[in-house]
DNA sequence: TAGTAATATCGAAGCGCTTCGATATTGTTA
DNA sequence: TAACAATATCGAAGCGCTTCGATATTACTA
């Protein structure tokens, strides 16, 4: 199959080891070798086997991207973002990305059962046997927008709690003040985490009240939807006939409020404000163009990629949790004239 | 490093090809040793390494998925389900995706550079070196949505007369004739097809003056876009103020198209209807919702892992077109009360 | 029951690289 | 110029599997 590296030494006249040190850019080669090596691979179009190479030098070149299945067809506008991040950032290290969804059982990737790959990134929320099983082999990890209780890992976040703090304060300073929330994935760090933003800022602005009452919200397990948006909102509106605004925990469960208030005439934003998450791409052309806290989606696949290198070149230094800065981005979803 | 194939073979007394045969499930192995042999494998969680048996067996297990970066970020909701799909595909056979996108200089993705995956699926337009390069290499390569002129390869595409056919139709059906044309992208096969098929329907229909005149379509040679989508509009009404009906190469034209119609304050679908292609997640959330051709995204990337499977088994075989159906979503931006 | 076929297991030779230690060559310093 | 360091190249031993041919065992046929 093929030319290998034995017919590249051959044809150079020199030893196979040579040809290595060539490609390998590594040792000491002379100009005059270099160059005369260099020649016949062109020559040829040789390309290194990468097996080889993986068995030989123990080291793969590829790293891991795991998501949960659901996850990715739910929050598509949003996990592919950042494996579009990472698959950009993994270009300049000349490092492959090998995808592998898992399901909601306990199953190792596929590629984690081969081992060929030199770290792994994790987006979102996977089980937490997978975390523990990935904890305990040693193998690098770095967390995007997700995390285990004690359990000591690289992350990637974005600062939701100051997100959403941001977004009451954008209300607050129109006066509104019944200001509910509505979300589902409630076991997922991010989300919790944009709830607690909310009653912060609430409490600050002297609306602890309706931040603590549970009228206010409404929360579930299950994974965010549009369905969950349309049902938050109508549980909510039984009880708080005159609520003036609600924040999303993510865009998608912000449309389905959209959905809702629609379909009963509730005019958007003069009646009730809509803040949703994440800024996904279908955010500004929503109708209304839904406000929304902006999350940097590709820098965080980025930074994930960058953070996986370091750990794997040095194994054993310190966790790192880099959280990511977001901004309010105000559409018409929460701009009422009448009001600011 | 971790625990190797002799180890296993140690432990459970037998030579490493017998557990060869056991991990591989070929050749003979009596139930006893069979038995002895899994256990001890399971006990130690025994991973064979990938690299070593790429080599031995010069199979990867892995396949490339290719897909320009300008088209993956510009079209994401598109592409990024039949990557979804092909990965899901991907699962049934124990294979993994190795993900590479291109940049638009002519260069190869990494992975093929050390050849380790035993096919490759391109997703949409690349560069026509890359796609000679591949067929010349005699790697196999389906192409998804895509083609290049003379070049033979295994595809899967959907089927894009058919498609703006049944939407012309559906205008027709409506007493709609005065339907015009936009979309960007004219080099990508697909748009052409598009464009194609509304001529047909509108032959057909007895409006081939209209599909034939100029004045009734903006086409342009840039990547699709929103702006594309507004620029058209306006190039057509200039010049056909009394337009009924606007066909977009894609959604994401027809957004534009939408926009710059609520700008103008034109009343859809009562003044102008709008029709797009794809049906991309957004176009059921759009303002009015938009009618579109449902392409089958998450089944075409399915069909793309299989027909390269069917080519790596048997790399002889007559290459194949797989065109998927699909079908017209009738929503708001094309149903208008008054006509029908 | 000899003779063949099917079944079961093993040893050893690779797969195409990297890398370590050995050796050869050249350059530098006292 | 002897002595040592730096530079340049090579041979060979793996890396951890698969697979082929050889051998041993058992089952089946005539």
């Amino acid at each position: 199959m093929g030319i290998t590296i034995k017919d590249i030494a051959e044809l150079a006249g020199v030893s196979t080891s040579t040809v290595s040190l060539v490609l390998s850019k590594k040792g000491y080669v002379s100009d005059t070798t270099q160059r005369k090596v260099q020649k016949i691979i062109d020559e040829y179009n040789y390309r290194p086997s990468g097996a080889a190479r993986q068995l030989a030098s123990n080291q793969s070149g590829n790293i891991g991207f795991i998501i949960s299945d659901v996850h990715l067809s739910r929050s598509e506008a949003f996990y592919s973002r950042i494996l579009l991040g990472s698959e950009l950032e993994a270009r300049n290290y000349d490092t492959n990305i090998i995808l592998s969804t898992v399901g909601q059982e306990y199953a190792l990737p596929r590629f984690l059962k081969e081992k060929n790959v030199d770290g792994i990134i994790i987006a979102g929320s996977v089980s937490n046997e997978l975390i523990h099983f990935l904890k305990k082999d040693g193998c690098p990890v770095v967390l995007i927008d997700f995390g285990v209780n004690g359990v000591n890992l690289d992350k990637v976040a974005m600062d939701n709690r100051r997100g959403v703090q941001m977004a009451v304060e954008h209300l607050l300073k129109q006066k509104i003040r019944k200001i509910g929330f509505v979300g589902g994935s409630y076991y997922h760090p991010s989300i919790r985490e944009r709830f607690e933003g909310y009653q912060i800022a609430m409490d600050r602005g002297g609306c602890g009240d309706i931040a603590h009452d549970e009228k206010y919200r409404y929360l579930k397990e299950d994974e965010t939807s549009i369905d969950i948006g349309e049902k938050g909102t109508a549980e909510i509106l039984k009880v708080v006939p005159d609520l003036e605004a609600i924040i999303c925990a993510n865009d998608t469960t912000a449309l389905g409020c959209i959905k809702y208030l629609l379909k009963h005439d509730i005019k958007i934003p003069s009646q009730i404000s809509v803040v949703g998450f994440d800024d996904v791409n279908f955010a500004a052309i929503a109708h209304p163009p839904l406000t929304s806290v902006h999350v940097p989606k590709i820098e965080m696949g980025m930074a994930g990629v960058k953070l996986l290198k370091e750990r794997i070149e040095n194994p054993d230094r310190a966790f790192q949790t880099r959280i990511l800065p977001v901004e309010l981005v105000i559409r018409e979803s929460s701009m009422s004239n009448n009001r600011n």
